[in-house]
DNA sequence: CATCAATTGCAAACGTTTTGCAATTGGGTT
DNA sequence: AACCCAATTGCAAAACGTTTGCAATTGATG
């Protein structure tokens, strides 16, 4: 359903967002210049209505937001979550960066922190053995509360 | 957040749906004991919707399977799904059953099944001496094309 | 710097979820 | 079995978050 071109991306060599988007002849414009840059500022996923709020003084549309957002999200340079609480935020993920991630979110400010590693994968094997299930993934993230927080 | 009151809930005796509302003050109304049998009668967990169209005729308004659903969610009868399109879905949870499970999910399908064993407190245990956080849970899913669907 | 497809702003449309309020109902009590 | 009252419901309207059509604008390329 999503990253449709995302084996396309990582295949080729790093580069910047501005030949990312080329390459799909898609345009660097001024939002999403801006869109981001504010992604790449802030630690923690955004909405799309907090993105827009960070942008410089109504920089653009919210409508702009969440298209370019789509967009980004579809090239493989931001990568969705969804949280506990239904809300879809997103974060930029570095060119060449494994898109394997987990995270652990504080469930105060929402800052969050990649965790390196991953040793569900053996458990993944298992899952699969067992229940003839194909295609398996997994989703893991962990919630708590920050040292700032605290 | 949620589930105020689970804890009171696991510490008691199993007991049936009416005795675990009362504990509350909560009635068993025929419309709570409808979506309930829908929800019991599934092994998928299923949206407001979804659960508004299974049950008999009209049985109640929409806004009411919204209403109960969270109160179900809050008595811990019930746990909400989010899956990848951030709906948010509900199944069952029957009296005695562990809260903490982790489930494999068709991605054709949607149905659901248990996944018995959780390794992830060990990596839990060492998140939390890295990052310093503090009341740290997890949450685990794993997606994949179930034998019937493939 | 001319050209044209890609992009944007704006406003309206959508689908989902919540809420206010008056009418109804469940369950504990006479 | 009838009563009482808080809890619940239906209904319609509101509040969200997200998408879309269209005319005007803009970025990239020759």
């Amino acid at each position: 359903m999503k990253s449709v071109v995302s084996n396309r991306i990582s295949e080729s060599e790093p580069c910047c967002p501005h030949t990312r988007l080329r390459r799909e002849s898609k345009k660097l414009t001024g939002a999403r210049r801006e869109i981001l840059r504010v992604l790449e500022k802030e630690a923690r996923p955004l909405t799309n209505k907090e993105i827009f709020q960070l942008l410089p003084q109504g920089r653009c549309d919210l409508a702009t937001v969440y298209r370019s957002i789509r967009l980004l999200e579809e090239l493989g340079m931001v990568k969705k979550f969804v949280f506990g609480d239904g809300s879809a935020r997103y974060a930029f993920i570095s060119e060449g960066s494994d898109a394997h991630r987990h995270h652990l979110v504080c469930t105060s400010c929402q800052k969050i922190v990649e965790i390196g590693e991953c040793i569900v994968r053996e458990l993944e094997e298992r899952v699969v053995a067992r229940s003839h299930f194909k295609a398996v993934t997994h989703r893991l993230e962990f919630f708590g509360v920050c040292p700032a927080c605290q």
